[in-house]
DNA sequence: CTGCTTATGAATGATTATGATTGATTTTGA
DNA sequence: TCAAAATCAATCATAATCATTCATAAGCAG
């Protein structure tokens, strides 16, 4: 069996039931164990399915509501640092852009006494928003269900509405070459566009995106500042070679 | 069972009952009284369901803003009959405009097997909408966390991008004389704007609101079709010199 | 055909999830 | 109120799963 038909029959699959073990896979596909784990992981980077423990599942919807996504939950305690950080550079009165990431959203709590406004294409965003009375603006546009963001040009256009003090964006790769980099060409517009509009842009990240490389090309990393987790040494120098970096471990 | 499967369980059992058992959970999954627990703890810590001593429940529901579900539950069952009707006018592939009101919100579910594709202004639409697998548009523009509605020019403008087979309008007063009326006039200029973009317009009632009459002006009664759960005979008279009147009843 | 690249399966050490056990805590009923 | 039963949380041993590495077979291009 081709890797390619392999790949079709697992998402097929995806499409009847909501989540499969890597034992069926074995099974049905008479591929190894091994053969079945690089296949998961290679639909899992292009976001095709999620990998749980003994298997797969479909992407989940991401519904806005108030309990937390399994996407958001992951390294919480990392992002929600790296936000604390964030949010202290934001002076009271400050217009800013956040962008539909995990890590931004949890900047809204830090954010409640800066009187801020705040414009955002997340839609995981909007309850915190509400909650915490800040002024708030949404972009606009198509909602793409798989990751709560609003893209395409309407959200693209709305953006030109506005001009931003401060921007904070999420990434899927951080890389000397490659910059900074996420899966959807539509949401890299978002938030390339909202970094020109911005007096300052931030990328908030934790250190599992750095070297990876995804599908869409925001912009090289001397287009933004960065704020991190943590980083290898080596990595730091190369990174402070193209733009200022602030790594947040406490 | 992977994790994920008996999490899913769990969350779709407590979808049918306010509670369940570790025991039941026990032999539902035919996992241990540790496993289950622990499947509880983190389900807890996601705020997904409140553990209770000897099993789980559902989350007591925050008590949601007054003016909202107050609205939303006022009056269902003829929201739903004039919904209903009003979604049996759509035809397969049409463009829709939904606007931010309650009766609107219930034609969601009617338009799953249509392939339309959906704009609106109204973030309580959100859930159903992806929900049901709608291709959909947020409008933009300011969150006015009182009504869950998207108001502004940048609202008004985003409209701009589109053109609508249909509009579907709630109002919050009908009268012969001083038309269709509704508190908000950002709103009321949305509203407008929507149904001047629109090949046809409806207007959803429920009877409580003729003879009512709100601030903002949002058009004539002449500019829209009324769908309207009934009326005494002399209102009715009133209403068919002026436009065109679906009265449902059952 | 040869050399190179890619994909595969197996092995191995690392990691995670599971079930059983035990002492602590809560609930129940007399 | 108190004792007993039920439930809970923490701990531990172990099985299952995972990621990485390596050898080799399969596929491809010249």
């Amino acid at each position: 069996m081709l890797t390619t038909e392999r790949h079709q029959l697992i998402l097929n699959l995806l499409k009847e039931k909501q989540s499969i073990k890597i034992q069926e896979l074995v099974e049905l596909t008479a591929a190894s164990e091994s053969t079945i784990r690089r296949d998961l992981t290679e639909l899992e980077e292009l976001q095709k399915l999620e990998r749980v423990f003994g298997g797969a599942s479909r992407i989940a919807p991401n519904v806005p509501e108030p309990s937390l996504s399994d996407k958001a939950a992951k390294n919480l305690k990392e992002k929600q640092l790296v936000a604390r950080y964030a949010a202290s550079l934001v002076k009271t009165g400050d217009s800013l852009f956040l962008d539909a990431g995990t890590t931004t959203a949890q900047m809204i709590p830090f954010l409640t006494d800066k009187d801020v406004t705040v414009v955002t294409n997340g839609l995981s965003h909007l309850e915190a928003l509400i909650e915490h009375g800040i002024t708030s603006y949404l972009t606009g546009g198509f909602i793409k269900s798989r990751t709560g963001a609003l893209v395409g040009p309407q959200a693209t256009q709305s953006l030109e509405n506005y001009r931003f003090d401060k921007s904070f964006l999420g990434v899927n790769g951080i890389h000397p070459v490659h910059g900074f980099t996420t899966p959807d060409p539509e949401e890299a517009a978002v938030k390339r566009r909202a970094g020109e509009l911005s007096r300052s842009c931030y990328v908030l990240a934790d250190q599992s995106k750095y070297g990876k490389v995804s599908f869409a090309h925001i912009f090289d990393l001397s287009r933004s500042a960065l704020i991190i987790d943590g980083l290898p040494d080596e990595a730091l120098e190369e990174i402070e070679r193209q733009t200022t970096i602030k790594v947040v471990t406490q």
